[in-house]
DNA sequence: CGGTTTGACATTTTT
DNA sequence: TGTCAAACCG
């Protein structure tokens, strides 16, 4: 990455692990922050000194806007403590919560960030005053702009009844495009839905040509170009006719908003207060949507750390943060917080080594006085089926010592990869929770009843209604097509589904279907009970099409609980589709709270989480790198944050593992089905001695070699190579 | 027209 | 192993 290598804001530096204190408020921040060394508020002691200025700067009484603040937070150097107390801190200073934003990356941060921060600031001002719930402008920017969005929707020419179309529901809709245009049919075979609506995604949020992106991430796609320009058209034009939004229309429309002056000035003047974590993974619609906000900077703070960006296939763009100090005049200041609180020093030395091998690095060294004998083990193991028994032995032996199952994780690269590991636990009666790859919203029944409230709700909603009325025996594509039609001409679900002739086959449902219809389409029944409706209705269906229509229904009896929490079918939908619930457990639902169970998750999922036992799984070439993409230097470097970030997530102990043979998925049929792996590039000879290398099981039979052991070794090897050689002499 | 079977083929990570 | 589209049957 040539480009990053000439910038100056952020020095790149290659010094040796440092293993003493040093202040690391750069000098710009340093001149702005004259107060630093006045005696802290109590709430604030307990923070290092470039916390403490991370938190402090430009914050004086009565909480008006400061410069902007540009936060390096190096991995568990206590980010999220830091920023909780940024947000306490403007309210102790008279800021209005009301007007304070916090854009987060997950829910899940957005909700822990505001929890923390009211109880701090709560203490700090001595009153119970209702602070979390004045504190409203928080969660993701998607969030966020869907709920702008419904308030500014009359003005910007959207209905406020728009839906939102979750990953699989748009790609049902870019299918059904596709087949319009013919592109099915083609000779050689058009790029799956899937594809096509990553490169759209791609184009959107990057802000790129088509051309380009075709060029750097869909090389295979590339002879396509004109096609697909013609998909992604109609696919804009179907959205809109269909009044549904995807992800992606969550920050184009915002961004669009906040670029028409009319409406800027309003929506920049609502909030003081604008503060960004993980900055290092927004793209440049976040960017440019941020910045149209706060032009110039002030009250705007973001938080991040350019070793831990990881989601570059989302848009994302370390420039981002890379560029940030710059945009403005004069530039943002930076703290860097590089004392790390979570890890032993073992661990933090072999993560530092592996990122510090990356071709370009911009920030910090972190360390700790966190001091362990334990160094993160290499364990090679025979393939996939011993690495599973390895973690599962490794895992008991902890808990046998008292750690419990729900302070170890297993870490992983893609979904799949913990497949032998999850039969080995249910083997072994093991309960576990696993984040990421698939979910909840993703089953069938579950998308069947979203997609009768979604089309109650939105009646253009094509997507949605296609699904549900095909659920009924006797009508197919063409009838379901037909009724779309007829409501499309009306505009009133309810009366078009009732008027509607059925096809005979359909006769004996319809009558029950158009009564429900009747009932929810108008929302005669108020909600959550309009909830149970559905559910009566959709139960005889769900029975006839599935053979395992019990464990089918728990789900379903579990989705009409969370229905209940929310207050409106519009906010269960929203909320829904922006934060689905993220964990899946094997089987029987998730685990009471009680319970103790070992956490699975894909890298990606455990951002910003820790555990004081992590297993990595798979650390060979092919799957950390994963050999799938073309392997440009950038994309390798990616993969190296990935493997740092799945490193510092363990506090105590860390395992990462090495299958010898590692299984190919999706190889043709008959195909050798496994490669002989070498263990990971980012983890070098070199960088062996921070490392405990093993291999398990352990040879028992074999003794410690003694030296005269390894020097008749050695000897043994020359002869036996001379004597190959003799047979042709 | 709807529903089922067959055969070809495939690029991971997620708001 | 699962998805997708074309072919086939009722």
């Amino acid at each position: 990455m040539r480009v990053l290598a000439g910038h100056t804001a952020l020095q790149r530096r290659r010094t040796p692990i440092r293993t003493i204190d040093s202040l690391t408020v750069s000098p710009i921040s340093a001149a702005a922050e004259p107060g630093a060394s006045a005696p802290a508020a109590p709430y604030l002691e307990k923070l290092n000194e470039a916390q403490r200025a991370a938190v402090e700067h430009g914050v004086g009484e009565g909480a008006s806007p400061g410069g902007p603040l540009l936060v390096i937070a190096g991995a568990g150097s206590g980010k999220t403590n830091t920023l909780a107390h940024r947000v306490a801190h403007l309210l102790v200073k008279g800021a209005d919560p009301r007007r304070v934003l916090l854009l987060t990356f997950s829910r899940r941060a957005a909700e822990d960030m505001t929890r923390r921060a009211t109880r701090i600031a709560a203490q700090a001002l001595g009153t119970r005053a209702d602070l979390a719930q004045a504190l409203t402008w928080t969660g993701t920017f998607h969030g966020v702009g869907a709920r702008l969005l419904r308030e500014y929707a009359e003005t910007i020419g959207l209905s406020p009844a728009f839906t939102i179309n979750d990953r699989e529901d748009c790609a049902d809709l870019m299918n059904v495009v596709r087949h319009e245009l013919g592109l099915s049919a083609k000779e050689r075979r058009f790029p799956v839905k899937g594809t096509c609506l990553a490169i759209y995604s791609r184009v959107v949020n990057t802000g790129a040509k088509l051309p380009d992106v075709l060029d750097q991430a869909f090389p295979w796609c590339r002879e396509w170009e004109q096609d697909l320009r013609a998909l992604f058209a109609a696919y804009v034009a179907a959205k809109q006719a269909q009044n549904v939004l995807d992800y992606d229309d969550l920050l184009l429309y915002w961004a669009r908003m906040a670029a028409e002056p009319s409406i800027a000035a309003d929506l920049s003047q609502r909030f003081d207060h604008v503060l960004v974590d993980e900055y290092q993974d927004t793209n440049r619609l976040q960017s440019a949507i941020l910045l149209s906000m706060k032009p110039d900077g002030r009250g705007l703070t973001v938080v991040g750390d350019d070793a831990q960006s990881i989601y570059s296939f989302r848009g994302a763009t370390v420039r981002n943060i890379l560029d940030f100090p710059a945009h403005f005049a004069p530039a943002a200041a930076r703290v860097t917080l590089e004392r790390n609180y979570r890890s032993t020093d073992a661990i933090l030395a072999a993560s530092n080594a592996v990122i510090g091998l990356a071709s370009e690095r911009f920030t910090k060294y972190l360390w700790t006085d966190k001091t362990s004998a334990q160094r993160p083990r290499l364990v090679s193991v025979a393939g996939e089926v011993e690495q599973a028994r390895y973690v599962v032995e490794a895992v008991l032996q902890a808990r046998e010592a008292g750690m419990k199952l729900k302070s170890q994780a297993v870490l992983f690269r893609a979904a799949h990869h913990s497949a032998a590991l999850e039969l080995e636990l249910a083997r072994r009666n093991i309960p576990f929770v696993k984040f990421g790859g698939l979910r909840f919203l993703d089953s069938i029944h579950v998308k069947d009843v979203l997609a009768v409230l979604r089309w109650a709700q939105n009646p253009r909603d094509r997507v949605a209604g296609f699904r549900v009325l095909q659920l009924m025996p006797g009508v197919g594509p063409s009838t379901a097509g037909r009724v779309l039609d007829a409501v499309a001409a009306s505009g009133t679900l309810a009366a078009s589904v009732g008027a509607y002739a059925p096809p005979a086959r359909a006769a004996d449902d319809w009558p029950a279907f158009a009564a429900l219809m009747e009932k929810v389409g108008a929302s005669l029944t108020p909600w959550p009970a309009e909830f149970e409706q559905v559910r009566r209705w959709y139960e005889p269906h769900l029975e006839r099409n599935h053979e395992d229509a019990l464990t089918r229904h728990a789900d379903i009896l579990q989705m009409e609980s969370l229905a209940a929490t929310f207050p409106t079918r519009e906010r269960f939908l929203t909320e829904l589709t922006l934060d689905p619930p993220d964990a899946t457990s094997h089987e029987s639902g998730v685990p009471l709270l009680d319970e103790d169970y070992l956490i699975l998750s894909t890298i990606h999922s455990a951002k910003g989480q820790e555990w004081r036992n992590v297993f990595v799984l798979n650390g060979v070439d092919g799957c950390i790198p994963s050999d799938l993409g073309t392997g440009s230097q950038e994309e390798i470097e990616e993969e190296r944050r990935l493997l740092y970030v799945a490193m510092t997530r363990a506090k105590e102990d860390l395992h990462i593992v090495v299958p010898q043979r590692f299984y190919v998925h999706n190889q043709n049929a008959l195909g050798d089905r496994h490669v002989w792996a070498s263990r990971t590039r980012f983890i070098p000879e070199a960088l062996s001695t921070l490392f405990d290398v093993q291999a398990w099981p352990p040879v028992a039979s074999v003794s410690p070699p003694t030296e005269a052991g390894l020097a008749a070794a050695a000897k043994a090897r020359i002869d036996i190579a001379a004597q190959l050689k003799a047979m042709w002499d």
